[in-house]
DNA sequence: CCTCGATCTGAGAACGATTCTCATTATAGG
DNA sequence: CCTATAATGAGAATCGTTCTCAGATCGAGG
């Protein structure tokens, strides 16, 4: 699943509501394409060193966001961070560091995955709630921080 | 596991830090005590009618954050939500609704609770990451908004 | 190519949630 | 009681995020 590849994704998902592909958003793109789990607003802007002002960001954000191709993530006080949908990066889930406040992705192997399935259908069985996804966040130290 | 029973709890562990259980203090463990899910400080300020003003729920939160009282869960843009730590209401999960972003809490039955339990700590022998603990996060439609 | 309308952008103002400040009040211990 | 310490209330300050608006860009039709 190469970053070019992601680009012709969503310059198509873009195209079927009419929106446009520019620059911008495609330098946010391959920020998120290329990161480890899910960035916030400034740290994207960082990443761009500024090419991309911090209200356009944000900007860019909503609209990937609003097309699908984004995905809200939220960990941290006041902070919303944002990581390629499922339908480019695949399904996983995160690994959230109380030492760095820092989240990984994992992406479980076929068996484990299945039982997560089987747990949200009886969940979904038990109560009055329509389940459309499901992400297990489980928190611990990561290699760096544990010690 | 009463009302009365987490006072008793909540104050013998504030007074292991020398930190005083007030009464601004019990109204906010009572009301998180009887809520259905996690509540933000707006939320919290508003179920007690103005009694305690909002910049003293605000350090409230913030005080029993950290004596370990409460517990911070993110699941909307820019707002914290607390609820009341494992050790005081019990291990359960999240439903997080997309349609009006509430957030309901549910317990598994023991048999369900054992195979989330198996599945992480697969994912720490899989991974270099020593688990603590872990959420389901479940996204879907409540009853409410659902139909 | 050139024009026009629609879309996108940049900069800064505005906003909402949260935190801070500081003067005042309550509390436990001597 | 008195005093030192902790807690409170009200409002100002802060920070992430959203909004506004004037100007730049694009792409379809002439």
């Amino acid at each position: 699943m190469s970053v070019s590849s992601h680009h012709r994704q969503v310059e198509s998902r873009l195209a079927d509501s009419g929106v446009r592909y520019t620059p911008g958003r495609r330098a946010v793109v391959d920020v998120l394409g290329s990161a480890e789990g899910p960035l916030g607003a400034a740290e994207i802007h960082e990443r761009l060193h500024g090419r991309v002002p911090l209200s356009s960001v944000y900007r860019t954000l909503a609209v990937l966001e609003e097309a699908g191709v984004l995905i809200p993530h939220f960990a941290q006080k006041g902070l919303t961070r944002y990581e390629l949908a499922e339908w480019l990066r695949g399904h996983h889930h995160h690994l959230v560091c109380i030492g760095c406040g820092g989240v990984e992705d994992v992406t479980l192997p076929d068996p484990l995955e299945a039982e997560m399935d089987r747990i949200v259908k009886s969940i979904g069985k038990l109560t009055e709630f329509s389940a459309t996804s499901h992400s297990l966040e489980i928190e611990g130290r990561c290699a760096r921080c544990d010690g």
